[in-house]
DNA sequence: TGACAAAAGTTAGACATCTAACTATAATGT
DNA sequence: ACATTATAGTTAGATGTCTAACTTTTGTCA
């Protein structure tokens, strides 16, 4: 046992993320990037959210939503709205151009999986998955551990 | 099978850099991170190295490494020199203070492993060191293909 | 009911990283 | 031998992300 897992994650993730953004100017959208795709995902399977709810889905802060959102907004493919409940609150809803872009959204996630999963076979796959699972429940039961210790 | 292995690795990934961040930190040593860490980790091993060596082994490119070495130079860790060999080769060396980092560094390194591996059984444990392995082996590959296709 | 705390979002400033362009030196080929 | 190409390293500028601080609105509770 090498005990390089975590090295070899982070070179997974590196190669993913840089891939991703090919794809994503190869299908004509410089300037959107990964975390955008996290964005619009949540948009394509609720329709709408808030800031807080994006900014939870794609696990970034909630200023980085902002300029994600921002960033959307600008080549059109979102729109922000007040929200009706709760004055302090922004619905971030698709645009028809948004919208139009499902498919390739779709696409694109369908590839990398296929991209990431070709070398395993499908108990592999499996197994793997778990593994994934199990470890990070447990950093994130450690991390929670950890803050509530400073109480 | 739910195919969101990329990311969980992500989510992995994050964590445990937040939490090496606070380890450094609390080691004294803020204004150090992860990366730093790759880079110290090659010195320990091989004693001194070129800029190049040591971007190739952090997996940063050379502008970046340029800056991690700075500041690895501003908080004394480390030196650079001239290559004899070579009029255009740097040679960074660890100082005094660096080297006496070594265990702390080792420390470090050992609590990370344990806690991404605690919650896996030892068959565990290298059956995701094979996998992440096979699917990173693959995605080098295909890269690289690609890269071959534009010539 | 009115003060104080919590929550939603943004702005400002910092930082690690990248790509592109530049300087200086070494290697190569005709 | 000299011109061209390649390599080592740095500088400059851009980008994605973060934390801290701020504004506005909502919730709480004495």
């Amino acid at each position: 046992m090498k005990h390089d897992a975590v090295m070899l994650m982070g070179r997974i993730h590196d190669l993913t993320q840089k891939w991703l953004r090919g794809e994503l100017v190869a299908a004509g959208l410089s300037g959107v990037v990964p975390s955008h795709g996290d964005v619009l995902a949540l948009l394509f399977m609720k329709g709408e959210a808030t800031m807080h709810e994006l900014a939870a889905f794609a696990h970034r802060t909630r200023p980085t939503t902002t300029v994600l959102v921002d960033k959307l907004e600008e080549v059109g493919l979102v729109r922000r709205m007040q929200s009706e409940d709760d004055a302090r609150s922004v619905v971030v809803v698709l645009t028809a151009e948004g919208e139009a872009l499902r498919g390739s959204f779709a696409a694109i996630s369908k590839k990398l999986a296929s991209r990431v999963y070709s070398p395993l076979s499908k108990d592999e796959g499996e197994m793997l998955e778990k593994l994934l699972n199990k470890v990070l429940s447990n950093l994130e039961a450690a991390k929670n551990a950890e803050s509530a210790k400073s109480d």
